[in-house]
DNA sequence: GTGAACCTTTACACAACCTTTACATTGCTT
DNA sequence: AAGCAATGTAAAGGTTGTGTAAAGGTTCAC
């Protein structure tokens, strides 16, 4: 999960940036409101962590901006505590407000409770669920990519058709005739090669990321993507 | 939209109630833990506010069981202004935590936080939103035009539809079909160049700002907005 | 009716892709 | 262990989809 960190303490930021990385977040920094803002607009990050003094443009500033074109959860961070503040930050749509100096533990729960929800909600809402994800092999089903954790592998259609063929049916083996059906359209014939050199081909891009095997040939009968260890 | 307050000062629950209503939500207050739990239980609540100290059952307690079954946001209330509390709320699965004594704006902005941020992840896509950004590129469906940051781009009629309906589903891959009954209107013939044209007008216009390519081609099947980085 | 803006078609080059071929290897059967 | 069929895979065609310049149509305003 990637968050954007915009604070013009650059120790902290260090520090922060450190912290949260152990726990399993990507974290990007940059120093001023102007960066910060472009940086947020121009990707999706699941939070955004806003100083509240920034140079060039204020985190009010950035924040009234932002939320001119994304919904991004922000975390608005400051060293006032005054109640104007805090108020103003979550009227003009800030999430929550952190006021410094404040305690790890606590910025951790509440990046969590924020990236919680957001991760639970948006999972109910896509009931069109379209990622397949076994054995470290990911498959995006509406990008039609796939993924070995985290890295993308740059497979050609069919060579995704079938691997998204095979992870759909982990467990289970595939005969050579389903997948020559399902995936080019066409009967079997007696010395067809194609798909020995699409699963071969397969394999190899796999083996760049030096996992074991996950595709078994069951000699005679066909393959098998192999689930759990 | 239906608040669930637990708090066992009757006092302050009234006085609450009367200022959430007049804020347009419908307020429903309990007196202790047992009570307060059977009730967000029984329920679908957009949000349920939850003191700590309360008779029976604790805050922290019922916050526990109720997060064994449902996810309804909570925001924790509490006269202590301890860092502990505070953290063990959140860790527990609080939304958020306001210390009292508080001022009324202030809840009423966190309520809005939270309540805002669900309506608008559960309304995904369509809504009133007239702006679309991503990765650089923002559309502004009202006026029809789309931006590399700031800069405006000169397109087409056809060529704002094209790019606009493959930022609406960035991250997807988009058929030529799709584009051609959507855009064009028409079933897409055999030999139909056109999109393959439009496409080529948009990268070329977008190729101006010099900022890497965005639109990427899945051979064979359509063409994708990459998302993020 | 002329020009401008736009969409579509045409044509060619090229790159990506799929399949075939050929030979090496594996694993089953006897 | 020999024989054989199934499989692995590098390399070499052959095919198809795509990129794009340029030309040809169409629409619209004036």
């Amino acid at each position: 999960m990637k968050l954007l960190m915009i604070d013009d303490d650059t120790g902290l930021c260090e520090l922060l940036s450190e912290y949260l990385t152990a726990q399993g977040y990507q974290v990007e920094c940059v120093h001023d409101g102007e960066q910060g803002l472009k940086q947020a607009l121009s990707q999706e990050y699941a939070l955004i962590l806003l100083d509240v003094m920034l140079p060039k443009l204020d985190g009010f500033e950035v924040l009234k901006q932002l939320r001119q074109t994304k919904l991004t959860p922000v975390i608005m961070l400051t060293a006032k505590g005054e109640d104007f503040d805090r108020i103003f930050g979550l009227e003009l749509g800030a999430d929550d407000y952190i006021p410094k100096p404040f305690n790890h533990r606590e910025l951790l729960a509440r990046v969590k409770a924020i990236t919680r929800r957001i991760e639970h909600i948006t999972s109910l809402g896509n009931s069109t669920a379209n990622k397949l994800s076994v054995n470290n092999i990911v498959i995006n089903l509406a990008a039609r990519e796939a993924y070995v954790d985290e890295h993308p592998l740059s497979l050609t259609g069919t060579e995704y058709e079938v691997l998204a063929l095979l992870v759909k049916s982990a467990g289970e083996v595939v005969s050579k005739e389903q997948i020559s059906e399902q995936v080019l359209g066409r009967r079997l014939a007696s010395f067809d090669r194609s798909i020995d050199m699409h699963v071969s081909n397969i394999r190899k891009k796999i083996a760049e990321f030096n996992i074991t095997e996950r595709i078994k040939t069951m000699r005679g009968t066909g393959y098998v993507f192999i689930q759990g260890e």
